[in-house]
DNA sequence: CATGAATGAGTATTCATTCAT
DNA sequence: CATGAATGAATACTCATTCAT
């Protein structure tokens, strides 16, 4: 699978204090912003390359060329760095999938549901490791509410899509729709598997027999 | 879905002393025993109950009764307890798995897959914190030998029942069918579900859909 | 006891650039003067309100709406914007003591020592917590010369007219009215006291005693 | 004044786990307990020599020759060790006080108070700086209450010796008895004076007068 | 063998101060 | 002059591991 490091276009929007994870301040000039961004970037490397247990806060500020007082200019603690990859991660997911849903407007149940695991699997094959580790991280972390909103936008959009077409259960059907498709991507991610399409074709086929297609 | 804590009922057969993962010598009186499982249980617990970051050697040998210092006759570093406890978790699965398939000897493909998914999901369900954790744990952990045998035998049981009953490309059928019903039993619970017959008939449905009965 | 917040009109007279205590330039603009006022008024605040623990060079420049830059235009370090609130307090009781002496001229020393010691206990109840800090603040301080100078004036100003008035050994016998004085105000503070009344009362009697009247 | 360092005698008797300033656990050992002194001697000694900002938990580690972890094995941080200092301070006052008043029994108010003042004057020239330092940081710390308790006993012993000799509104007698004695004693050892003998004398008078004896 | 005291490298985080824009 | 981004030494505290008793 080809990899492609991260998101790191998040755009905090206010400056909430008292959040323990919301980003301590919005950086305004031009040299505030590489920073910040570099923070981020420097912190999916790591998170990817040495896994979690490597990531400090340190570490981050060495990478991205950045001292520790920088970091902490911007992010409160090193939660918050994981929690806004995290947000991101899911704001890049939301926007796939809604454009994949978008395009298939008046599609069938068939087509539509090859487009979105076809969507999910791109994504998840990016940045494999990012993703398990941000999905760990996210049974640790306070939730955010940012992040709360779009994963239960995301499950929305599914199991509405699920009920156009008539499936019954759309609820339980989107969850294990996404299971199934995170379920088999993940393992070839671990087995080294590169063949996207080869995943995309065993996922599908494993959902269409769910939906009794 | 119901709890019961731990498999701490490993027995090491070997005192390899260079391995760091490897158990540090073999238990043989009764009190060593005692303090060989006492250990393994309170890490279980420890990391059911307040996660991986609270896992400390010190307080594993304080909530098994131990001092720190027995701690370390056993057990040559944290990660080895870990790995002991990973790798307990893998026997029970295989010897849960292996009861199932011989149970199944001459059955066709759709009751074998539903008897091999029902153990696996009652397996999971037994103690699904502590078996995520362990999953987490596995990536960052160097390869344990035993462990990665109980793996590949695991493997080599699924694809040998398919390969049995004609199933084509058995090896990824049988990665495929794990990774379907790993991924909607760690889905349900992390939704909260409890009902596991539900969740089986899921993953049964997925399954056949995939294996085109 | 009533509270008054603080003494914020200091206005250094000398351009001292190697002294770390001295005010690093005389603001002679309106706006610089508004900006050094404001810092002094957002340190003594902060002080009385949180603390000295909670006094950060970063938060006196937030709370007086000014950037942390144009604070360092100001004072050379945090302990010169200590250096000069102190040396504000010392000048306004040393102002203040003047006066009530003035205004007893050709009083007996019973009358004498009662103005004084009301003054002082008033002064003393303006900001009971901002002069304890202070004071504590005072001995980690190094001297600064016109600190010490306005001190001595004050020690000088009471032991002439213990004096005057034929006490012997009127500077043994100032230092320890100022110290009675002291203790029994700060202990009343501390006990939660507000009649300053009460308080002078005690004062004066300990001081009368003290002196044989 | 004559200089005796440290309270180091303290015994903590039980090991309370969650309150942030008692002693984390007894020690039991000959080697622990060296341990524990020696932290206590070490504050006690940075405390006095170089102040309050030069506390630092690895100073204090360094100076006991100790290591960081061996102090946080008895002491759950920072404060604990100077709320630990200042319980000593407060049970050897109260020791004293005690042995003094006893040694008062039938004595008229005269002597009584002269004893309790010779008590207090040497209790505090033993160690002027930290006694003073300690009882600032006393205002900063969240309340132990065995100090409290100790605290308390004082004031109540004091109150009911001078109302044992028919002293009206003892509980403020005793307060400012104490508050006149401790600001003659501080003021004299910030003067640099040493002849407790004339300390004491004038701290008496102070008292007889204001108790119109 | 068991104990638990001791170790010290490592962690997250703060804050006084500087300096390019 | 004003701004605020950047700095990094310093701080309190943790925890895996060792070793004398």
């Amino acid at each position: 699978m080809m990899r492609r490091i991260a998101q790191v276009s998040n755009s905090p929007s206010m400056s909430r204090r008292a959040d323990p994870i919301a980003p301590r301040k919005t950086p305004r000039q031009a040299r505030a912003q590489a920073t910040y961004a570099a923070v981020l970037q420097a912190a999916a490397h790591i998170l990817t390359e040495q896994g979690r247990g490597a990531l400090t806060t340190n570490r981050i500020a060495e990478r991205a060329g950045v001292s520790i007082g920088s970091l902490y200019q911007y992010f409160p603690s090193k939660e918050a760095i994981l929690a806004d990859l995290l947000r991101g991660m899911r704001r890049e997911m939301l926007a796939d999938i809604e454009a994949a849903a978008a395009a298939c407007g008046g599609l069938n149940l068939r087509a539509l549901t090859e487009a979105l695991i076809r969507a999910s699997v791109r994504h998840h094959a990016q940045a494999p490791d990012l993703a398990r580790v941000l999905e760990q991280v996210e049974l640790e972390l306070p939730g955010d509410p940012e992040t709360a909103r779009i994963e239960a936008q995301l499950r929305d959009l599914l199991a509405a899509a699920l009920a156009d077409r008539g499936v019954p259960g759309p609820t339980v059907a989107a969850q294990d729709l996404a299971a199934i498709t995170k379920g088999i991507t993940d393992e070839a991610a671990r087995a080294g598997e590169t063949d996207l399409d080869f995943v995309i074709a065993r996922a599908v086929r494993a959902v269409h027999g769910y939906l009794g297609l």
